[in-house]
DNA sequence: TCGGCATGTCCAATATATAAGACATGTGTC
DNA sequence: GACACATGTCTTATATATTGGACATGCCGA
């Protein structure tokens, strides 16, 4: 769906086509780009960049930075986002739950959810509590290295997850390379409980709890899931998990 | 700019131009819309418009609703919003003064701006009151509703706001019209103290307190705000007021 | 039952947007 | 100074995206 053609299309492509690619990287690179260097990552030409991107920054999708000429992202793709979120009925009533949720216990509440081949942040609250652990939202993560990730994948056999994921996706940022068998087993659990809990996996200091927010078909279609210290006793861990369950499950389409 | 042309326009124009229309529309409208509908509304062949959709469904930009085909700002639009919000300096920073302000103050504090000849708000945190004053993100206003307008034109000579705004935007939403001398002489005030205050100007029941975000060229490029109901005493609108001038302060760029 | 109106797909023709390259200008390195 | 490399603007051609219209289908009301 998202997937980035390399430099290697030479072939004369269409403009918005162009367009979604230019957006995808941006998204990618979170940060300005020059339109030159989006010209070379694009494997397009400069002349057809150089228009493309004047036509945004008219239309104000995308803006220039003032020192140098790079571009980025423009205000009105922001009032188009709010615009969603606040339209999308999943979107809105979950942001309303994480609300609820962060200011009720001081964790950090975060909206999931599969993007191509790996795990994104939808939507994000961060509790007041001192340790303000805070995920970017739209920064693709591999699916192995979170709760979340073991649910979303519920609703595929086991060959399409390993078709999926990349092989390098199993090994976690502190180095260990996961089995994939091992997260077959652990997508397998977390179909089964209706959660997932995960202590210590992309980072050694947090706890993530995730429940699932199904469609009407009873698959995964988003999670909620909490991120907190480690330390955290397992009443608290499980005060935080009926709450969360809770909150999916209102979220959820009627079965 | 985002100056809509009407059905009049029956050149034939390029795909990102119409990309660039429907979206516009769609916050317009708030609302998904059907294809059929957004062809006539933007005067433009249905051919045309089920290519560009279908294309920007595949890309997620847009996604169509389940029951009937009718289309929407789709997920990807929202990672690009959130990728905006925090990258832009100026949004970052306000967001977390927001936090601040809406913390503190258990008032609703929104960063607005100018967008073609309207208000908008770009940015909200609600208070925790009772009463959550909640005003849409992207929503064109008319400039002499707002305190906020007051300020954002203040760069602007009395022959230019009053080319600027449109007749029809000095009847406020209660029936009264504004006299424009009235209102030109409100921008001068509003530049002279710096802040500005309205009391049951767009409503009745509210008072909007604004003060000025400046470029480096001193110039009014954006505000924060707060809305808080206008039985708030003297004192504490004093104190509001002063949170309010030290957080912009804070934001706008060295003279 | 029929007619009117809508959606969604497909096709062929032509106006035009994409692409390639030249050009002027600026900048940092050797 | 000369060189290599970057940006941004223009111009021209040709491949193709946009467009008008036809078509199949479905829904509603008379």
């Amino acid at each position: 769906m998202t997937k980035a053609e390399a430099p290697p299309a030479s072939e004369r492509q269409s403009g918005v086509d162009r367009v979604v690619d230019i957006f995808e990287e941006l998204l990618r690179s979170r940060a300005p780009v020059r339109v030159g260097e989006l010209a070379r990552r694009l494997g397009a030409p400069r002349s057809t960049l150089y228009n493309l991107v004047n036509r945004l920054v008219a239309a104000d999708l995308l803006e220039t930075t003032d020192e140098d000429g790079a571009v980025f992202f423009g205000r009105a793709i922001q009032l188009y986002g709010a615009a969603y979120a606040q339209t999308n009925p999943l979107q809105r009533r979950a942001g309303e739950a994480l609300d609820r949720l962060a200011a009720e216990t001081d964790a950090t509440a975060q909206l999931c959810a599969l993007r191509g081949n790996k795990y994104v942040v939808l939507d994000s609250r961060n509790g007041r509590g001192l340790f303000r652990i805070t995920a970017d939202v739209g920064v693709p993560v591999p699916l192995p290295w979170t709760a979340s990730g073991r649910l979303l994948l519920g609703h595929l056999s086991p060959g399409d997850i390993t078709a999926l994921i990349p092989p390098e996706d199993y090994r976690l940022p502190d180095g260990r390379t996961l089995a994939p068998e091992s997260f077959l087993a652990d997508v397998a659990r977390a179909r089964e409980d209706g959660h997932c809990v995960t202590l210590g996996l992309s980072d050694r200091f947090t706890c993530c709890l995730a429940a699932p927010v199904r469609d009407a078909r009873g698959r995964t279609a988003a999670t909620l899931c909490f991120v907190v210290p480690v330390d955290r006793d397992e009443g608290e861990r499980r005060g935080l998990l009926d709450r969360l369950r809770a909150a999916a499950d209102a979220l959820s389409d009627p079965a």
